[in-house]
RNA sequence: GUGGGCGUAGCUCAGUUGGUUAGAGCAUUAGACUGUGGCUCUAAGGUCGCGGGUUCGAAUCCUGUCGCUCACCCCA
């Protein structure tokens, strides 16, 4: 018998995990309103062409890893593989810059890459990410770094490792370009296999190789802080400055590039070394010419991305070396669960249950028409604070038999001072 | 797209050179306790991923296939 799946590379998030997510999506929303940002939400699909053009043709995700499927006959749509691109559209299509050309965003949401699945990547994964747009302020760089350091700290992510790195602008990154790969080609059969392809595909990359051959090659290669123009050094050393001075804690990585196109100026990366081979669980930077690629003004911006499972993921080899932190895996427990003896009192159990949640208190009850025991058994797991015991006897007198759990203290009241008596002792939720 | 590893109960895993009714722990449900939780004991549950082959006999060996997983390219 065939039997459904989930598709490759994409999993669901059951209930006894929900606890984490919450938690992560909690913190992240707190902290980004908290510093000014404000959540967009942007379609899921996207026209294909904008994904071109801003992430660049030549980029593997365009190349081979989105997700794209003819909408009509002369239309081509894409799932969003990031969401840098559809922020900025939205931004340009409602001339969001006419009224205040600084604007900042966040946004947490699924984003989909066809590719490979392994440890904490995903053909659909989901990323929340601030852009802070309109502005070329080296503090606002070392802003977006803060909130996603927050975040970290904030969920009790220990561990992390903050990267950075200027790869330059138009003016300065060409320039350092062709010097590199001049000098590469020099030693091309040094390298391995894959670098000597990277010489025309993807110079930069050389420099982040593992292969031990060609990391003692780009050791000795020039250093791309020796070719930045001066606002581009200017706006570097700023950015390290501030950094020192709100007291984050840094790697400067000369080896670290970026995969889009788009990126200018500073780069950075967090990772953390307890997730094996693709260890970033954020990584961001500057883009100041992203928003003309695709029609708009010209105007710099800078954001980053939490990839959310690769951070759950952090958290949870944290959490298994150091067992004091608990996950409270199910979430909160109801605080009554009412326990019906015999199938006539259900009526009445059903109805003292709409009264409790009426009044927001939360309260359960057993579909299942089982015995009082098991009844009892699944209050006890459920971990609720009061049982609610109604049966021929109490409805035969009008009564209610509450069962205080912790101290299996049993109180019998009038069915119609049960709410008042709750309220008396419980805050109600809130709404 | 390329390469490695792994598929046995809901979960985590044992399973001897191929040998009778395939095991443990945890979880679930029921009962012991017929109106009361936690502790204890008992019981229930498996087409050994799927197909083919070798064999008197296959969870075990061979082969194909599907799935998962890790790593590579690339990337969050």
């Amino acid at each position: 018998m065939f039997s459904f799946k989930a598709p490759r590379g994409t999993e669901d998030i059951l209930p006894a995990k929900w606890a984490l997510w919450r938690k992560l999506e909690e913190v992240g929303r707190q902290e980004f309103e908290l510093c000014g940002f404000y959540e967009i939400r942007t379609p899921v699909f996207e026209d294909t062409r904008l994904f071109i053009r801003s992430l660049g043709e030549a980029t593997d995700i365009v190349e081979k890893e989105m997700y794209t499927f003819a909408d009509s006959e002369d239309s081509s749509i894409t799932l969003r593989p990031e969401s840098t691109a559809p922020v900025m559209r939205a931004y340009l299509e409602y001339e969001l810059y006419k009224t205040k050309k600084f604007q900042k965003f966040y946004y947490i949401g699924p984003q989909f890459r066809k590719e490979r699945p392994q440890a904490g990547r995903l053909r659909q994964f989901h990323q929340m990410g601030l852009e802070a747009v309109g502005a070329s302020d080296p503090l606002l760089d070392v802003e977006t770094v803060s909130v996603a350091t927050r975040i970290f700290d904030r969920i009790g992510l220990k561990g992390y490792k903050v990267k950075i790195n200027s790869i330059g602008c138009e003016e300065c990154r060409p320039v350092f370009r062709s010097i590199l790969k001049e000098k590469l080609c020099e030693q091309e059969k040094g390298l391995c296999e894959l670098c000597q392809s990277r010489l025309n595909r993807n110079v930069f990359r050389i420099l982040d190789c593992k292969n031990e051959k060609c990391k003692t090659i780009s050791y000795h290669m020039p250093s791309i802080h020796d070719y930045l123009c001066e606002g581009c050094q200017s706006h570097a050393k700023a950015v390290r400055e501030a950094l020192l001075d709100i007291g984050i804690p840094y790697i400067a990585d000369a080896h670290l590039v970026r995969g889009l196109d788009y990126y200018t100026k500073t780069v950075y990366e967090i990772t953390h070394s307890s997730l094996g081979a693709r260890d970033a669980i954020c990584a961001g930077g500057r883009y100041d010419n992203l928003i003309s690629d695709i029609g708009g003004p010209s105007i710099g911006s800078v954001g980053f991305a939490i990839g959310m499972e690769a951070t759950i993921l952090a958290l949870e080899n944290v959490m298994e070396r150091n067992k004091s932190v608990s996950p409270e895996v199910y979430g909160p427990s109801p605080l009554i669960y009412i326990v019906s003896i015999g199938e006539e009192t259900r009526k009445q159990c059903f109805y003292l249950l709409n009264l409790l949640r009426k009044a927001n208190l939360s309260a359960d009850f057993d579909y299942e028409g089982r015995s009082p025991k098991a009844q009892m058994r699944t209050a006890n797991k459920l971990g609720v604070k009061y049982v609610i015991v109604i049966g021929p006897d109490e409805l035969a007198c009008g009564d209610v038999k509450i069962k205080v759990m912790e101290t299996s203290e049993e109180i019998s009241l009038k069915q119609n001072e049960v709410l008042r008596w709750f309220l008396n002792r419980e805050l109600p939720l809130k709404c």
